[in-house]
DNA sequence: AACTCCAGCAACCGCACGTTT
DNA sequence: AAAACGTGCGGTTGCTGGAGT
């Protein structure tokens, strides 16, 4: 079963487990490329750190997906759709392959669903929020037409809750009412779920919608993906 | 008992990205 | 600035064991 250099490939025996996992141990983890020098172990660095990752690490839960997991799995992807180390890192002791498989496995025909991409968006320039953040900031006209780092909290509705929080509230159909309002309270952006999106034209890497590509606004290159990761 | 089919899972591969030189 | 290197991710493959015939 070894390959075309020698390396040993295919299915692990318990002594190469016993060999990595105290070469981890003894090492750390990290530094794949040193991994089958210091175990002895006839693989690859990327099969050692598979192997690790996927198996080896104590705090890997086996069994069964509970409800809530599988739940969790379903919402995540709606949102994110396969990036499975991101639904992974929300999961205490699944791996991306544990979600990747269960998703290909048991809900990749059940969970027909529309994977809400993170389009960017525009929002008005003068919106209560973003004029808070653009005064400690300086002008957001000033930088560029656009912004480099999205904001590190997404706007919240008059009520305080968060849009992103109704991603994973579980109300089916919810109206969110994020209603973005400027200064004199007039509303920007009615929904953010059941607004019709309207036609956008790509400037750059970020999109403005049309008849709104004037300096009266900017475009903000909404990035949940550092959202959920911050 | 022998064979086929298929679901589940472990592992491989190629690519992208970040860091170092 | 560019090449080399290291790491991580996602798609895909292929092995295994159980169910069905």
């Amino acid at each position: 079963m070894d390959g075309p250099s020698g390396v040993r490939k295919g299915a692990w025996t318990r002594e190469e487990d016993v060999l990595l996992r105290t070469c981890i141990e003894k090492y750390g983890e990290g530094k794949w490329h040193q991994v089958p020098f210091r175990s002895g172990l006839n693989r690859c660095r990327k099969s050692c750190r598979l192997r690790w990752l996927n198996y080896l690490r104590p705090d890997i839960k086996r069994g069964e997906f509970t409800t809530d997991e599988v739940d969790l799995i379903i919402r995540l992807h709606k949102l994110l759709g396969n990036r499975w180390a991101l639904i992974a890192g929300r999961l205490p002791g699944r791996t991306s392959n544990d979600v990747k498989n269960y998703w290909n496995t048991h809900l990749q025909e059940t969970a027909k669903v529309t994977v809400i991409k993170p389009r960017p968006r525009t929002f008005y320039k003068n919106l209560s929020y973003l004029k808070g953040k653009a005064a400690k900031e300086g002008d957001v006209q000033s930088a560029d037409h656009t912004l480099s780092k999205p904001y590190s909290t997404p706007p919240l509705s008059d009520d305080g809750f968060s849009w992103l929080e109704s991603l994973f509230s579980g109300k089916e159909g919810h109206k969110e009412s994020t209603c973005f309002r400027d200064g004199s309270g007039k509303e920007s952006i009615s929904s953010f779920w059941d607004e019709e999106i309207p036609a956008a034209t790509k400037v750059g890497e970020t999109f403005v919608e049309d008849n709104e590509s004037d300096w009266n606004h900017f475009s903000f290159d909404m990035d949940l993906w550092d959202l959920l990761n911050a």
